[in-house]
DNA sequence: GCATTCAAAATTGTCGACAATTTGGGTTAT
DNA sequence: ATAACCCAAATTGTCGACAATTTTGAATGC
């Protein structure tokens, strides 16, 4: 039961959902071109969908296209990290700051036994946390926050990017612990209606994940 | 010499900037069907071309499509205007905080000469300042903040949404010096380099805007 | 040996036709 | 009169073929 629940109606739909899959988890690499007649066959469909397809990729920013010449997925750095870490931050911050005033008592209520849930997986070092817990934290404050352009753009849009960058940059460490204290403290603000400090603390700490990010990836190119 | 320049190379492309700008302008007016067949008449190209048009404005917001039924306009109302503007506070306000430590003092000193060279058909009560001038002033700070993700989602995305609205609620009386006053001190702002001020200057002139334009919205619609 | 030129191959852009789905209207039965 | 059903018309989704552009690589000249 997955909180945003995307459903391909038309095959167009799938060959999108399958390569933005692919290109997430790394199955097509960063900067690797896509060709369309290569996907055509790979994917078993006509080239046209291939093509709206890889349009679509286009819009949320996970390959660049150049006319005439093709299409490659978007190569990961330092800057580019910088730059879409900025945006998540104004946005999130927003997207929190919305969530104090506009959630429910009953989904406060459900986040915050989300965390608890997650309190022994934690503890015991278990960096599982990561992949399902946060983004789904991350989620129900983005869908919390009641605006519906904010969460078409962050979930359609730039939170596919960002779990490309974790998976490539992976998530361990003592940044996950520090992590989930962040979390606690935002949503003590929310369920204070505090809007003010949970866009304050949400900056916050997606500037530190930022950083933590940053430091992997400069340590992997050298 | 536009300040940002989309040049068309391909016929899609051309078909994609007419519709946008046809659709901005309201020729094609908010909450029309879009039938793929009468736009590929009218602008002397295929169906395939008009599909990807479509596919395009649906991707920075300015169509709603659905699987199998089709493409409508969007439609303005005051909760989407909302949505759109906390979504724009956000993402300005970043703009121009990154605008205080990234632009350069020329571009400081150019933006400080745009301004003052509005100043008389400001205070002679022209409205000429609105759409010229101040898009010419936000697109300066966005492009300052040398943040690509950031300058794109604004640029390419939402803000031919943002003048969409304006077209339609028109942007005169004493707003528009207000407005002006506002610029003047965001760019202190900038010039002094106090990003922290700067981003909350922004986001209070953008709300302000907002409001303006609500009344003026719930006006009409009553 | 290296840069230039040119044609062939490969890739992307565009088009018209067909398939699948939705829409509209008329008929029928209750 | 209303609701359910069904068929025809219109609209969107998909496909394969052709056109335009870029890339490749071999031949040519210096």
């Amino acid at each position: 039961m997955p909180l945003v629940s995307e459903q391909a109606v038309t095959a167009s739909d799938k060959t999108f959902f399958q390569l933005r899959k692919d290109i997430v988890e790394a199955v097509v690499l960063p900067g690797s071109k896509l060709s369309e007649t290569e996907l055509a066959q790979r994917y078993a469909v006509s080239r046209a969908i291939v093509r709206e397809a890889i349009n679509r990729l286009e819009a949320c920013h996970l390959v660049e296209r150049k006319a005439n010449i093709g299409a490659r997925v978007v190569a990961l750095s330092p800057t580019r990290l910088v730059s879409l870490y900025q945006v998540r931050e104004s946005l999130e911050g927003m997207a929190a700051r919305l969530a104090a005033t506009h959630m429910t008592d009953g989904e406060i209520c459900d986040l915050n036994a989300l965390l608890d849930s997650y309190l022994q997986t934690v503890q015991s070092g278990e960096n599982y946390y990561q992949d399902a817990g946060d983004v789904d934290f991350h989620y129900r404050i983005i869908l919390g926050s009641k605006n519906d352009h904010l969460i078409a753009m962050l979930i359609e849009g730039i939170y596919h990017l960002i779990r490309m960058y974790r998976v490539q940059l992976g998530m361990t460490g003592p940044r996950v612990s520090a992590a989930f204290d962040e979390h606690k403290s935002i949503v003590r603000a929310i369920s204070n209606r505090d809007a003010e400090l949970a866009e304050i603390l949400m900056r916050r700490h997606i500037l530190y994940t930022r950083n933590n990010l940053e430091t992997k990836l400069l340590a992997q190119t050298a």
